[in-house]
DNA sequence: GCGACAG
DNA sequence: ATCTTGTCGC
């Protein structure tokens, strides 16, 4: 997979936020799929840190809804080059997810990140960084909150409630994925609208509190992390 | 000044 | 994110 504009690294927070500004001006958040089911390959990026050291390894994998199975999975390893600062996650996960995704045959029809969309202070959360570097349907998928308020959702599974932002618009949902369990915070990244984000999200989750796609890649990225090569 | 703060 | 054992619940 090929893309068009490049990952620039700053040097500080200062520089990092004037690019998260710029790059946010880039943003579409309407949806190029009409209905959820003219999308059935899903994406799921995530990123897995060795225990104490400076390598990283980011997997990607492309998830089929119809067999709900993993079709192409790809890996990455990388070194540290920016420090974990709430806020500008993915200047750290940012450039070894899209040296992983570089990788990848399959073309998916729509990215989800291990992280948030627009639902983020800037409104550049991972998964509009990289939604907008790659010009892709992007979705972020978080399994805490960092931006907005919202209301607690029902407990049952579907129940859901909006993320708001200062403004009251609402920038994503508060999403329950499995009843009785931690919701996760879904936001679009880039080209969906808040409301096919959720749909999305529903679609790629069975039994699990997390997305088959990101799941799976969780998996296939720690499990690189401790191998010695790559 | 105080609390919050994706992974 | 990662370090860590057992344990309560569906």
């Amino acid at each position: 997979m090929a893309f068009l504009k490049r990952f620039e690294l700053p040097k500080d927070i200062q520089s990092a936020e004037l690019i998260q500004y710029r790059l946010a001006q880039q943003l579409i958040l309407e949806d190029k799929f009409k209905d959820e089911d003219e999308i059935r390959l899903v994406a799921g990026g995530d990123v897995a840190y060795e225990k104490d050291g400076q390598r990283l390894v980011a997997a990607v994998v492309v998830f089929d809804l119809k067999s709900f199975t993993v079709v192409e999975q790809v890996v990455c390893a990388g070194r540290v080059k920016f420090p974990y600062v709430p806020g500008f996650l993915s200047f750290r996960e940012g450039p070894v997810l899209l040296a992983a995704i570089r990788k990848l045959k399959t073309e998916p029809d729509v990215f989800l990140f291990d992280g948030q969309g627009i639902a983020h202070p800037r409104r550049l959360g991972i998964a509009s960084h990289l939604g907008v570097l790659l010009d892709r349907p992007a979705i972020g998928c978080a399994k805490s909150h960092l931006f907005g308020s919202y209301e607690e959702p029902g407990k049952e599974k579907g129940a859901f409630s909006f993320i708001r932002d200062r403004f009251g618009d609402a920038v994503g949902l508060v999403l329950r994925t499995k009843a009785n369990t931690r919701p996760v915070f879904v936001s679009p990244g880039h080209r969906v609208s808040v409301a096919m984000a959720g749909r999305i999200v529903l679609r790629c989750v069975s039994r699990y509190r997390l997305s088959e796609p990101l799941r799976q890649a969780h998996i296939i990225a720690r499990r690189a992390v401790m191998e010695p090569a790559d």
